[in-house]
DNA sequence: GTGAAAGCGCTAACAA
DNA sequence: TTGTTAGCGCTTTCAC
């Protein structure tokens, strides 16, 4: 049998009371006299009030809820971003719907509907689809997250920053003597393809490297993307060591995968670089090297952003957080190990 | 500029009807012409109408949202149950609150006070502390998920079939010619230790096996855990082949490192069992062979059970989901190479 | 400093 | 079939 639970009024009852002093007791403090404050306070432990935000997001017409709405729960780098975010609302004392599309344009919409109508303060999402347009249409303040953030030009967006990342992992190339790699990115439709090769190309070319001798591969950003892709890479014909640069931690491991199938080793015959810092990195072997995106923050900094944009004060700016490299042996140093250079 | 967002009076007033019928309309279309209904729904549309979950919340004393409270977001387990919740839960229109208590008791008992606050209709908890008892004091309906549920007698719990999948494991052990493996599992203070170690040792015996003979090493169920549970293991003084079953993947896959510190190889001279199925188990070398818990339809019967708890028929039972043996590699075949057979 | 009352958006009971 | 009304729990004027 369950109790009706407490409201303000058994309070304000309990105190002997109204309830609006009751409520304003329970608010700030603020306007009520310090003893008729501890009576409601006393009261109100006394019978197990708890708040109800229901009624105070009615009333407000706040709700005290964010959405957010990733592309797949079950990756990492995902999660981390969902943790970041959930961390830094609860300190705001605000709660977190976390949805996860798993990549269906189809999905992203109901879930952005359900966010609506649960009435959340603000969302932020990373599109994989355009149906953001009717967010905007609602007035929902939003923040975008991720690489595609660049489609929608006067939003504000939190991404990793990839140009300072490609720079971090070309100078580990580059100090462990590997020139120009074999790129490996996702596939043409993704905006994060562009923004990659971008960084790649600009940041070789001041490297005096000419970057139309470097060999492009693409495939989907999963393991199987970046198998196929490797094999079509030893495919080539090719002389000596194989350097790999790939736009994603799994495509990186799929790599890893068909070097050891064609009977080849890693980092002795081909050196991998990935990008994400997902942990599964360093169970293979030899452990991933990559370039670190700091995903919890990325999900803290979208809550900020979302806050400012809620409270009036939009910045309407991009955020770009900045990586790190982890190093965990996947690249050959061929400098101190001149006779695999490559031809 | 963000226009006030529209009410069912608005819609009311477009279709020339008082906000009732209007409800009524936009409910499900009882007591109303048919004529009246499609004008509602057509002005609903014309002015962008979304009902106001917050409102019908009130009015109902249903919020129309879930919380699931697990351990860990970031590991894959986890976030797979988390989708099968989610996605059952958007099957029922009903929004699902996530969150994450990183194995932090504060941090569980804050997040279930916040579940409260925000008038869900009822929450999934896989326990780490005893917070719990204040739910059940709230009479706020819930489900328990994961071993440790058998602490709470009379309330319903989703999990996996231990029994069944310790059964399969040694089934597998015994096929490729393993007798009684070493047995790396939890910390003493869990519960699900003492339910793996139980399973093993009732089926031990069904195969008329001494489970007297069975090394057990205990750690952390973390990746750095089970390395340090396999190089104890490893310090023994042992003869030929050793098999290992680990109570969890990350344990499993941190013995694999160890073994691999020590220069042996895997399955060559030890073999590897683990249980979870998380995906990073397929990218280590040789691949982990591992009973693979059912998370995601975990999580979509957790739900399932917590409707019926809601609805008021209370099964107050203990649902087991079957596992299933996924087969990567990590098991040498002692039958099919006799001389690595232990003395 | 405190209380009375209005109202957030909706649904359900009752009248018409 | 439709309209009127009350009220869910809370905050916030406005009096006192």
């Amino acid at each position: 049998m369950r109790r009706r639970r407490p409201t303000i009024i058994d309070v304000a009852e309990r105190a002997g009371v109204s309830k609006s002093t009751a409520a304003r007791a329970l608010a700030n403090g603020e306007s009520v006299l310090q003893e008729t404050r501890d009576r409601v306070l006393a009261a109100a432990r006394a019978v197990g009030y708890e708040r109800n935000h229901l009624a105070v997001g009615m009333r407000s017409g706040r709700s005290g809820m964010l959405g957010l709405v990733i592309p797949d729960i079950a990756n990492p780098f995902w999660a981390d971003v969902a943790r970041g975010a959930q961390d830094r609302a609860a300190k705001a004392d605000v709660s977190l719907l976390v949805f996860s599309s798993d990549w269906d344009p189809g999905k992203e919409e109901s879930h952005l509907r359900a966010l609506r109508r649960a009435r959340v303060d603000g969302a932020i999402v990373n599109p994989v689809s355009d149906a953001l347009d009717d967010l905007n249409r609602f007035g929902l303040p939003f923040v975008l997250i991720g690489s595609s953030a660049e489609r929608f030009a006067d939003v504000s967006s939190v991404g990793s920053d990839i140009s300072q990342a490609v720079e971090l992992g070309l100078d580990h190339l580059v100090a462990k003597g590997h020139q120009a790699p074999v790129l490996i990115v996702g596939p043409r439709s993704r905006l994060a393809r562009t923004r990659f090769l971008n960084a790649v190309q600009r940041h070789t070319i001041e490297r005096d490297v000419d970057p139309a001798q470097m060999v492009i591969e693409d495939g989907e950003y999963t393991l199987e993307g970046g198998r196929q892709a490797m094999l079509r890479v030893l495919d080539r014909p090719r002389v000596g060591h194989i350097s790999v640069f790939a736009a994603n931690d799994m495509m990186a491991i799929g790599a890893m995968m068909a070097v050891r199938e064609r009977g080849l080793r890693c980092p002795d015959d081909v050196s991998i670089l990935g990008f994400d810092g997902i942990p599964a990195g360093a169970f293979t072997s030899p452990g991933l090297t990559t370039i670190a995106k700091p995903g919890r923050d990325i999900g803290a900094r979208a809550v900020e952003s979302l806050f400012d944009d809620i409270e009036g004060r939009p910045e309407h700016g991009r955020i770009y957080m900045p990586c790190r490299l982890v190093d965990r042996g996947s690249l050959a140093d061929l400098l101190r190990q001149p006779r695999q250079l490559a031809g």
